[in-house]
RNA sequence: GGGCGCGUAGCUCAGCGGAAGAGCACUACCUUGACAUGGUAGGGGUCACAGGUUCGAUCCCUGUCGCGCCCACCA
C-alpha cells in the first residue's frame, strides 16, 4: 500500500491506540518478560472528575517516554494508572453543580444523598481524563487502573490510620487550625497561601486597671496595634518586650479589655517587637498562631470567640461571640451574634471609636493567609482535629534522601525537601467534608474514642471498655453484643473524612495491593521513578516517602524527576480566570499528539518553566511530516527492511557513514533519556532525522538508488530502510503514533533475507501487531512498542565519516557561492592542485557532487583557472571558473576577509601556545588540539594566499 | 526574614571551563519526481553589570542591578 502523501494524525492515533490495547502491549508482567527486570512508575493520580490540562500533558508525556524507552529495552514495565477522589475539589464541583441546577444543596439533601450524587458524578465524568490520557498516547497498564476510594485502597487507608493511631503517630488534639470559613473545614498548612493584601493597622487603647481612662493622658492606657481588631474580644493578655523601657514597668499590671470588661494581664514576651506597631501587642491565643504559643508560655486562657459548633451550623462565615463570656454591652447593643467577621470588625471598631479607644488607623500592607481552594481569608480556629506526627515519620524519609536511596533529579530540589522535612509540623488530616475516607473512629457517650478497622470491632472494644470501667454490667454487654439493634446509641462515628493527600501518600503501595502480600507488591515496589511537578513535593512526594518507609520499610521510588510548570507563551501561569489556558486536546486535534509530546519533551530542560507556544508545536508537526515523507521516499525507492540485515556488512562508504551516524545518534538519545535529559534526547533525534538522514543521506543515496550498480543499489535500499527503522525506534518514545504507524506500514511484507525487492504489500496496517506472518518466508515484526531498542555497536567508521564529511563541506561551500553570486545555471568545478587522495575521492563522488551542487563538470588542474572563485575546502582549493560573472574586486575582498579570519585564528592560537603556562598546565589533549587548529589555520591561510595570488594574475 | 532559580540572536530557549547554538521570525533564491507542513543560502549576539579564581570564563566564586518562584506565627 503506498503511503499517503501527508500524515493525518487524527485518522491514525485512535486506531493505533486500539491496536496497542488489544495486543496488551502495555500490560505489566507479560509472560515473555517474566525474567526481565521490572521497571515501574506510579502515575500522579489526576482528579477523577477532572480533565487533562497542559501540566498533565507534560507530566504524562515524560512518564510515557521513560516507560516506552524501558519497555523497548526489554524491561517488564508497569505504569500504574489511576485517579484521585480529590476530596475538596470534587465536593466543590458537585456543590456548584447543584447550585447551578437550583437543586437542594449538600446540607439540605444530607450526607448519604449527597455522597450518592458525587458517586453518580464520578461515574458520569470519571472516564474523561483516562480517555484523554489515551489520546496523548500514555502507555499505562489500564487493566490495573485504581481509584483512591476503591475498596482495596480504602482498606489500605483504614489500615494505615488504625496502625498509626495504635502507634501513637496519629492523635486527636485541640489546637489552632487553619479554618476555611467558606468550605467550613480545617485545612493543612500546605493548603494555605499567603496573599499580600492592603489593609489597616488599628491602634487601640486598652485602659490600665486602677486608672481613670483619659485619652489625653497616656499613663492611663496602653496602645496595642492590630490588623484584626475584631479578635480583641478574645484577648487574654497584652504582651510587651521585657527589654522595652517604655513598657517594662507595666509588666504584671492589668488592663481592662474594652467592650468585654475582662481584666487581662500585661506580660513580658519576646514576641513583642519594640520596633513594630506601638511596641505592645494584644494576645489572642484562640485566634492567632503566634499568640497561641504565647498563651502556652504564660498559661493564658484561650477565649474562643466563635461558636464551638461553628463547623456544623455556620452558614458562610465564622459566627461570632458564641464562646465569649457575655457582657451587657455586647449582648444587648452590638448584636454580633451570627454576624460576618468583617461586619463584626466594622461594628467593633466603630464602637471603640465612639469611646475614644482608637488612637489612629494606618494603612498597612501585609500578608494574609487564604485558603488555596476557597480563596477566602483563613481563620485560625481552636478545634479538635486529627493529626499525624509527621516529625517522627520524617526522620527516615530524610535519611533515605540523605544517603541516596532516593534521589531527586535535578538535585537541587533535595534542599527544598530537606528544609521542609526538617521543619515539618503536625499534619492536620481531618476535614469537615463528606467526600472522602471517613475516619475510622467512634465515640462513646462519654466521648471516649475507639479507633478500629470496622464498626463491629470498635463496638466490641467499647463494650469491653465500658464493662471494665463499670459503666455497663456484663449481662448488658452480652446482650448488646447479641442484639445489634440495641447498641445503636452506644457509639457514634466521627463524621470527618481524611485529607485527600492521606490516601495519595499510600499510592505507591496501595495500588499494588497492600495490605495484602501480592506478587505485584513484591515485584514492582519500590518503584523505579516518580515523575512529578515541583508544586507537589510537599503535598505528595514527601508524604509518600514517609508512608512508604513506615509501612513498606523501603523507599517508594528510587528517582524523583521533578519537572517544571507549563506556562503560556508569555510566561504567565495558565489559569481559567486569565483565559490563557492552552487546551492540550485542542493541540492534539490540530497538530497531533506526537507533535505536542515532542514539543513538551524538547522544552523539558531541567530547571526551567516551559513557555509553550503553538508555533513550536507547529514546527514539530512539520518534523513529523518530514519523517513521514522520508519514509514515503524510501517506500517509493524500493527500500524495504530486510530480515536479519546486518548494517556492519555494508560495503558502500555512504552506507557505512549512515551506520556510523545512526550509532552515534542512538548512543546520544539513549544516554540523554537515561539521564532524564529529555530535551537533549529530543534534540539529538531531531537533528539526526532531519539534518543527517534527510538532508544528506537520502540526497546522497538518490544517485545510487537510480543508478546502474545493482549491488550498490540493493545494499543502499536495505540501508535506507534499516536506518529508517532505527529512527522509528529512537523516535518512538517521543512520537509513538506516527512511528508505530510507519512501522506497520513499512513492515508488510518484509523482504526475506537475500531476496530482491518487489512491490509493497497492501495489507491493512491496523493489525500489524496481531497478524500472523504473511507467508512462510516473511516475518511479521510485531509492534514497534515492543521492539528492541537499538544498541548499535561496531558501526563507528571514522574513514567513512571523513570522506562523506568532505563531500558535505564541498557541496556546502559551492552552494554558498552560488547563492551569494546568484548563479542558477550549472557550472563547472576545477579542483586545483589537490592531493591524489582527494582526486580519488572526487572521482568516486563526482556524480553526487555534481548533482547536489548543480555542477556541469568536475575537472582537475594544477592551478585554478583565471577568473575563478576559489574556495578552501578542508585545506584544498576548489575553483569555480566564473569569468565574466565574478566581480574581481569583490572576490578579492572576500578572500582578504577569509585571510583576516585565518590570521586571527592563528594569532589566537599562537597567543595560547606562546603562553608557557598554557602549555605547561593545560591538559595535553587540549594543547594538542590547539596545535592542530594552528596547523589547519596555517594551511588554510596558505591556500587563501595562493588564491589571492592567482587572482592578482588576472587583474 | 530565609531558600531556590533566571537574565545568551527580534522572540522562546539550549549550552555551563578550552574558537557562541537551535526553533520560530527575518532576507534572497528555488513549483529540482519524498516533503512548499519543503529546499538552498544569508543577516543577526562585547552570553545583565562589576570584580575575582584560572594558562584560559558565557560557563566557577563574590558583589550589584533587574525578574520569577517557594518557605516563614510577626502586630
Amino acid at each position: 500500500m503506498p503511503i499517503d502523501k501527508t500524515y493525518q494524525p487524527s485518522e491514525v492515533e485512535n486506531r493505533i491506540y486500539r491496536v496497542w490495547e488489544e495486543a496488551g502491549a502495555f500490560r505489566a508482567g507479560r509472560p515473555e518478560r517474566a525474567a526481565a527486570k521490572p521497571y515501574s512508575i506510579v502515575i500522579p493520580p489526576p482528579n477523577v472528575t477532572g480533565s487533562l490540562h497542559m501540566g498533565h500533558a507534560l507530566n504524562n508525556t515524560l512518564q510515557d517516554i521513560l516507560c516506552r524507552f524501558e519497555r523497548m529495552r526489554g524491561r517488564d514495565v508497569l505504569w500504574q494508572p489511576g485517579t484521585d477522589h480529590a476530596g475538596i475539589a470534587t465536593q466543590m464541583v458537585v456543590e456548584r453543580q447543584l447550585m447551578e441546577r437550583q437543586q437542594p444543596g449538600r446540607r439540605e439533601m444530607g450526607r448519604e444523598a449527597f455522597l450518592r450524587r458525587v458517586w453518580e458524578w464520578k461515574a458520569e465524568s470519571g472516564g474523561t481524563i483516562v480517555n484523554q490520557l489515551k489520546r496523548l498516547g500514555a502507555s499505562c497498564d489500564w487493566s490495573r487502573e485504581r481509584f483512591t476510594m476503591d475498596e482495596g485502597l480504602s482498606k489500605a487507608v483504614i489500615k494505615v490510620f488504625v496502625q498509626l493511631y495504635n502507634e501513637k503517630l496519629i492523635y486527636k488534639d485541640k489546637r489552632l487550625v487553619n479554618w476555611d470559613p467558606k468550605l467550613l473545614t480545617a485545612i493543612s498548612d500546605l493548603e494555605v497561601i499567603q496573599v499580600e493584601t492592603r489593609g489597616h493597622l488599628w491602634y487601640l487603647r486598652y485602659p490600665l486597671e486602677g486608672k481613670t481612662f483619659d485619652p489625653e493622658d497616656r499613663s492611663t492606657y496602653i496602645v496595642v496595634a492590630t490588623t484584626r481588631p475584631e479578635t480583641m474580644l478574645g484577648d487574654t493578655a497584652v504582651a510587651v518586650n521585657p527589654d522595652d523601657e517604655r513598657y517594662k514597668h507595666l509588666i504584671g499590671k492589668q488592663v481592662i479589655l474594652p467592650l468585654v470588661g475582662r481584666r487581662i494581664p500585661i506580660v513580658g514576651d519576646a514576641i513583642s517587637d519594640p520596633e513594630k506597631g506601638s511596641g505592645a501587642v494584644k494576645i489572642t491565643p484562640a485566634h492567632d498562631f503566634g499568640d497561641f504559643d504565647v498563651g502556652k508560655r504564660h498559661d493564658l486562657p484561650q477565649v474562643n470567640i466563635f461558636s464551638i459548633e461553628a463547623k456544623l451550623d455556620l452558614k458562610n462565615n465564622a459566627d461570632f461571640l458564641r464562646g465569649v463570656p457575655s457582657s451587657d454591652e455586647l449582648d444587648q447593643t452590638m448584636q454580633l451574634h451570627g454576624q460576618d467577621r468583617f461586619v463584626a470588625r466594622k461594628a467593633i471598631v466603630a464602637r471603640l471609636e465612639e469611646k475614644n479607644l482608637v488612637e489612629k488607623i494606618e494603612p498597612n500592607t501585609h500578608v494574609v493567609p487564604h485558603g488555596d481552594r476557597s480563596n477566602v481569608v483563613i481563620e485560625p480556629f481552636l478545634t479538635d482535629q486529627w493529626y499525624v506526627n509527621a516529625k517522627a515519620l520524617a526522620v527516615r524519609a530524610i535519611d533515605a534522601v540523605r544517603d541516596g536511596r532516593t534521589r531527586f533529579v535535578p538535585k537541587n530540589w533535595e534542599k527544598t525537601y530537606f528544609d521542609w522535612m526538617e521543619n515539618i509540623q503536625p499534619w492536620c488530616i481531618s476535614r469537615q467534608l463528606w467526600w472522602g475516607h471517613q475516619i475510622p473512629a467512634w465515640y462513646g457517650p462519654d466521648g471516649k474514642v475507639f479507633v478500629a478497622e470496622t464498626e463491629d470491632e470498635a463496638i466490641a472494644r467499647a463494650l469491653a471498655y465500658y464493662e471494665e470501667t463499670g459503666v455497663l454490667r456484663h449481662h448488658q454487654t452480652q446482650e448488646m453484643a447479641r442484639h445489634p439493634e440495641k447498641r445503636a446509641p452506644i457509639l457514634t462515628r466521627d463524621e470527618d473524612v481524611l485529607d485527600t493527600w492521606f490516601s495519595s501518600a499510600l499510592w505507591p503501595f496501595s495500588t499494588l495491593g497492600w495490605p495484602d502480600k501480592t506478587k505485584e507488591l513484591d515485584r514492582y515496589y519500590p518503584t523505579s521513578t516518580l515523575v512529578t511537578g515541583f508544586d507537589i513535593i510537599f503535598f505528595w512526594v514527601a508524604r509518600m516517602m514517609m508512608m512508604g518507609l513506615h509501612f513498606m520499610k523501603e523507599v517508594p521510588f528510587h528517582d524523583v524527576y521533578i519537572h517544571a510548570l507549563v506556562r503560556d507563551a508569555s510566561g504567565a501561569k495558565m489559569s481559567k480566570s486569565k483565559g490563557n489556558v492552552i487546551d492540550p486536546l485542542a493541540i492534539v486535534d490540530e497538530y497531533g499528539a506526537d507533535a505536542l509530546r515532542f514539543t513538551l519533551a524538547a522544552m523539558a530542560a531541567q530547571g526551567r518553566d516551559i513557555k509553550l507556544s503553538t508555533q513550536r508545536v507547529e514546527g514539530y508537526r512539520n518534523f513529523a511530516t518530514k519523517l513521514w515523507n522520508a519514509a514515503r521516499f524510501a517506500e517509493m525507492n524500493g527500500c524495504a527492511s530486510v530480515a536479519n540485515f546486518d548494517p556492519k556488512s555494508a560495503k558502500e562508504t555512504l552506507n557505512r557513514w549512515i551506520g556510523h551516524e545512526t550509532a552515534m545518534a542512538a548512543a546520544e538519545v539513549t544516554q540523554a533519556i537515561e539521564a532524564y535529559r529529555f530535551n537533549d534526547a529530543a534534540g539529538a533525534v531531531y537533528r539526526f532525522v532531519w539534518n543527517i538522514y534527510c538532508d544528506w543521506y537520502l540526497e546522497l543515496a538518490k544517485p545510487v538508488l537510480s543508478g546502474p550498480d545493482a549491488a550498490a543499489k540493493a545494499e543502499t535500499q536495505a540501508m535506507v530502510a534499516w536506518a529508517r527503522d532505527e529512527i522509528l525506534k529512537l523516535l518512538h518514545p517521543f512520537m509513538p503514533f506516527i512511528t508505530e504507524e510507519l512501522w506497520a506500514v513499512t513492515s508488510s511484507p518484509l523482504i526475506p533475507d537475500g531476496a530482491t525487492r518487489h512491490t509493497p504489500g497492501d495489507q491493512e496496517a491496523t493489525d500489524a501487531g496481531s497478524r500472523p506472518a504473511p507467508g512462510p518466508q516473511m516475518t511479521g515484526r510485531g509492534l514497534l512498542a515492543l521492539t528492541e531498542w537499538p544498541h548499535l555497536e561496531g558501526l563507528a567508521d571514522e574513514e567513512a565519516e571523513a570522506e562523506i564529511g568532505w563531500v558535505v563541506d564541498l557541496v556546502t561551500a559551492i552552494r554558498s557561492v552560488r547563492a551569494e553570486m546568484n548563479i542558477t545555471a550549472a557550472i563547472p568545478l576545477v579542483l586545483a592542485g589537490v592531493s591524489p587522495g582527494t582526486r580519488t575521492r572526487a572521482g568516486r563522488w563526482a556524480e553526487f557532487i555534481k548533482r547536489l551542487a548543480r555542477l556541469s563538470d568536475i575537472s582537475f588542474a594544477a592551478l585554478a583557472p583565471r577568473g575563478s572563485v576559489q574556495l578552501v575546502v578542508r585545506g584544498e582549493l576548489a575553483a569555480l571558473p566564473l569569468k565574466g560573472v565574478i566581480d574581481l574586486a569583490a572576490e578579492r575582498a572576500r578572500l582578504a576577509k577569509e585571510m583576516q579570519k585565518a590570521d586571527a585564528d592563528i594569532a589566537r592560537v599562537d597567543a595560547k601556545l606562546g603562553n608557557a603556562n598554557f602549555v605547561a598546565r593545560a591538559p595535553e589533549e587540549v594543547v594538542e588540539e590547539e596545535k592542530e587548529k594552528r596547523e589547519e589555520a596555517v594551511g588554510r591561510k596558505a591556500k587563501i594566499a595562493e588564491a589571492l595570488e592567482r587572482l592578482q594574475d588576472v587583474s
